[in-house]
DNA sequence: CTTGCATATCGAAGGATATCAATGTATTGA
DNA sequence: TCAATACATTGATATCCTTCGATATGCAAG
């Protein structure tokens, strides 16, 4: 087993992002980070990310999105769904709206299996 | 530039990837996030990644990556010409051989875009 | 120049995806 | 209870993606 020394070594990270470069990933690995990536593989998606992160509290309802968006009610919720079902963002139903806010520490999991090796010392 | 070397400035970062909670993204950088991601957003993909890096020398021809992705070597051509595209992995050609690299500065600008947003101070 | 090898490209089949209009499901307010 | 609102789900359609076998291209060794 490959036990890099990495700053910021996480549940989070274990949980879904192994590194990229820390060594062969075996099948399910490939496939938990190839399902969050896939998920921010349409600018749609990256563009409502960026939404609910730029709304002061840092949450945002459907009915802040679509108009931005411009696409359909249906469309969005569906994105959301797939936003969600990556870990991305998280629903918060409130009433008769529901909030969706960035999940950050996918996020950071995620940034961190992309940092590079570092370079050989010399 | 400074003669001080910065890790990875602007340069590699504005060129392919502005911070995905850094403001509300217009169009055409969300367009490029995406690209970059849809190109991970496969588990072969992100195996093939994961395959080079490890390779001792940290390149890899086709051939190499044929059999431990279990996949014909058209397909696996057809991969890593996605992943070149994406500006994932580097194409080197030396003789009959293509030799692929991982393109560190891609995968680390990608990271920062990535890096939530620093909580508020109070 | 011919043969063999590594890779790329083409064309096709099957499956997945994005999008919308229509409809269903809760929840709120009157 | 009734009507309105916010969102999710369904069904349809057009497009895109993954994969393969067949074939083309390009290089290198005789």
């Amino acid at each position: 087993m490959s036990t890099e020394l990495s700053l910021l070594m996480d549940a989070a990270l274990d949980a879904c992002c192994s590194p990229v470069t820390g060594g062969v990933l075996d099948a399910e690995a490939a496939e938990r980070l190839a399902h969050i990536f896939k998920a921010l593989g349409d600018p749609t998606r990256v563009r409502l990310l960026s939404l609910i992160a730029a709304q002061s509290g840092g949450e945002a309802c459907i009915c802040d999105l679509t108009e931005p968006v411009g696409l359909s009610q249906p469309t969005v919720s569906h994105h959301m769904k797939l936003l969600a079902d990556a870990g991305l963002v998280v629903r918060e139903q409130r009433g008769r709206w529901a909030f969706y806010r960035v999940a950050d520490d996918t996020l950071a999991a995620l940034s961190q299996a992309l940092v590079p090796p570092a370079p050989v010392a010399r």
